[in-house]
This record gives structure tokens, sequence and C-alpha cells, in this order.
DNA sequence: AAAACTAATTGATTTAAATTAATTATGAAA
DNA sequence: TTTCATAATTAATTTAAATCAATTAGTTTT
């Protein structure tokens, strides 16, 4: 049975598809995380953080899906990180300049949990379990991004999109096959490539049958190659 | 006076140069990181930190220069840093895998300090200040990551040239003028460039009356140009 | 000082990927 | 259904940057 009321969480206490990492809090701290807390729709496409806004919050979704994604130069974006219910975020700002550094936007509709970042902190500082566990998760992200920059720098067009297949079937849908809830486009900002280079390589691996297209439905049929595709850039 | 043996600090609570965060440990806690804590001279060149091996230790520079560097595809290296003495290093695989995720070598002879990670660890849960200083400090580096990121993979040669400057003259030397301790390869390094095109590059700046080069030193002449370049791309 | 490396420079050529330009699907709204 | 807008595909062209190939300048070593 759960304890919801209009798909909105009652409290931190008693949510039971909270974020992992709650799980270390008592109940005493999991009242302080829940003070100020507020729960907001949105719509697929609507902004949930903005890059360079005020770093108030600690941020979870509590369902549907979300892009991170940097602001680059003349509107490019790079798209770090396709978001699921219960992934902290909001970080890299917080106890430094206070400024959200990535945007978050919904790519379905979506809600999200948003915790004060004074009382995160207040619960950081008396619960050394959960301290370590955020900064395993800070230093989770930091290799991540290591190993993002060397796809990004050193591999060409079909192992960064090798890269991008893999990230979506293993760590967003977990399948080999997936209907995306993106745009050639958006595939393109994972990768750093433009839509039309997407659309050629997807093509490309399709055409030597390590993947099946059908519109925005996609099938990997050979995993080997693709990782293979990967690794030798 | 300095409260050294041959260069070599006896321990961290009469040390004198430390890195800043160690100043938030209590006589205490310092007697902890201090428990195995050594010190290890290196030649110009030599490794400090191999990527990919155990990550036993939290590392600070004491004296000279060392490049902090990811190892990417085909022994091609991606330089992230130019470390100068207290600054803590050792970072990413610490909590997690336990591995280190990239190289340290010495760019000049140097020495550096090695603390047992579980002492760190020991400490960062007995002291909040300090378990928030070093997410304050992990925070930081991921905007860097981030920053770095839109660098590397937004704009082209002049701008991340100009961003591999401005950081050498602003975070590194501290000076419009400086002597550099690397070669042409390695500022390729940092810019994700060919040591040709850096020279290229470096050589039109000097044309364009930008910087003056004289063999290894280089002085910026005109600062908001080159800062122009950086953010134009 | 001569020899032997290593690093830096310079130019010619090639290549990966962006840009440009049309065309074709797909989906939403009237 | 027709219209309109957005997304995807495809091909031709251009461009940024790597690679390849010498040459020149600095350092060490002998």
């Amino acid at each position: 049975m759960l304890n919801r009321k209009s798909d909105q969480c009652i409290s931190c206490e008693i949510c039971n598809d909270r974020s992992p990492l709650f799980n270390l809090l008592s109940q005493e701290e999991l009242k302080i995380m829940n003070a100020g807390r507020f729960e907001v729709s949105f719509n697929n496409g609507e902004t949930i953080v903005k890059q360079g806004t005020s770093a108030t919050h600690m941020i979870t979704l509590t369902h549907g899906m979300a892009k991170l994604f940097l602001e680059g130069i003349d509107k490019r974006n790079l798209i770090l990180d396709i978001i699921l219910p219960w992934t902290l975020f909001g970080g890299p700002g917080l106890f430094t300049d206070m400024r959200y550094h990535y945007s978050v936007s919904a790519i379905t509709d979506a809600s999200a949990c948003f915790i004060a970042a004074e009382n995160v902190r207040q619960v950081l500082r008396s619960n050394p379990d959960f301290a370590e566990a955020m900064l395993k998760h800070c230093n989770k992200n930091s290799s991540a991004n290591f190993d993002r920059l060397i796809s990004l720098t050193q591999k060409q067009m079909p192992g960064r999109l090798a890269d991008a297949l893999l990230y979506l079937s293993g760590k967003v849908f977990h399948s080999k096959s997936f209907t995306l809830t993106i745009t050639r486009l958006e595939m393109g900002e994972m990768s750093n490539m433009t839509k039309e280079s997407t659309t050629r390589i997807l093509k490309e691996f399709e055409s030597e049958g390590i993947i099946r297209l059908d519109g925005k439905s996609i099938e990997i049929l050979k995993m080997d190659v693709l990782k293979d595709i990967s690794v030798r850039g």
C-alpha cells in the first residue's frame, strides 16, 4: 500500500521508494530532510533545473525521465546523463558557488522532489555514513566524467555513438532493445556530433547488422561488436 | 625556522606548509593522518601515481611540479592539471573502486607526501568540517571538469589553446609571463591537439601580437584578446 | 667540439566530420 | 482529411585538424 496522496509523498520517513542514500538516515534525520521538502510535476520538455541559477536544493526524480546536460557555446548542449527516479542531482554547485552547473529537463512527463541544500548539509555533518556515501557518489561521478572526457576527445564518431548506445541499453533501459525517449539530435548531444552524423552512423550500424532500427526503437543485435567499436575508438 | 630534516617533514602536527585542508584538523586528528605517512622524492619525469593501480593513499606534493593526466587510447594522454605543492590528489577512486583513475608524474624534480586512505577516511568520519571541505573540493573538481568538457568538445583549437595558456598563467605560474616546464607535446595534451597544431596556433598568436614567444618562455601581451578567443571558442 | 638525441618548426596532403541543402517521414492540430 | 510543424534521412560540399614528411634548433653525451 502506497503512502501517497495524488502521487505526492507525504514525508521522507514513510516514503517507500526514495533514494537508497536515504536508507542511511535515522528518523530524526529524515525529519530534517523532509522539512521544507516539496514535489513538483513537469511536462515533457520542461526545465527542472536551469544551469547558472541559484543552487538551493538537492533534487531527485520521483517518476519519469530527464536529461542532465551542459549548456555550451552557441546553444550547443552536451547531454551527460539520462536520469531515472531516485538518482540524486544538483550536486557540484552545492557548498561551492551555490549555482547549478548543468541544466536538467524532463524527457517524459515527470515529477521531482526538492530538498533544501541547507538541510542536506546539516544531515551530512551529523551522519558520517551519509557523508561518506555522498563523497562516494561524487567520486563515482568524477570517474564517469573522466571516461566521458576520453570518449568524447579521443574516439571518433562510431566509438562515441557506440558508447551512447551501450549507456542507453545498460544504464537507462536495462535491455538490448528499447524505445527511445530522445531524438536523433539528442543522441548526437550525448556523443557530441550533429544529428546528420548520428543518422549516418546509426544507419551504418544497421547495415552492418549490429543494430536493428525501427523508428524510435532500437535493438542491439551484436553486443560484442558494439563493445569492440567502443573500446577501439 | 623549518621543522624539516633533509627536506622531510617530521610530522603533520608541526608541518608548517601542509595542505590548507589540514588546518581544519585537531592535534589528535593530525596524529592519525601522520601515522604511516611517508614522503618520497621523484626525479623529473618519474611516475608518482599510475592510473589503474590500487588507490591506497591520498597524496600531496611537498615541492616541485607534476602533471595529472588521463591515459587514453593508443598512448594518447589528456593532461587535466598541473599540480603545485599542497594540492591534494588521488581522489576519485577513494571509497569507490579503490583504483587511481589518473596518472601523475613529476615535471620537475619533486617530492610527495603519501597519507593512508584509511586514515583519511577515519578523520573524515570524525570531523564534519573536514568532510564538508573534502566534498567541496570534490565538487570544485567536478565543475572544472564540466568546463573542460565544453572547452575540449565545443571550442576549436585557438579557443582550447587560449584556455591552456590562461590556465598556466592564472593557476600555475600566477604571472603574465612564465617559463614552461612542459613541452609543446604536453601543451597539446592539455588542449587535445597534436604538437604540430600547438606550434602552429602558438605562432599564430605570436604573429597577431597576442603573446611573445621565446623558446620555453611565454609572455601574454593581450590578455583581453586571449580571453575573448577563449570565450568565443 | 662532434655526435646523437630530443624537441620544435614548417609545409603538403589526407581525412573526419561539420555544414549546407533538399527531401521524406511522422505526428499534431485544425 | 488536410495542413502545419517537427524529426529523420540522404547527398554534395566545405572545413578544421590530423597525419605525413622534412628540416631546423636545442640539449646531452661522448
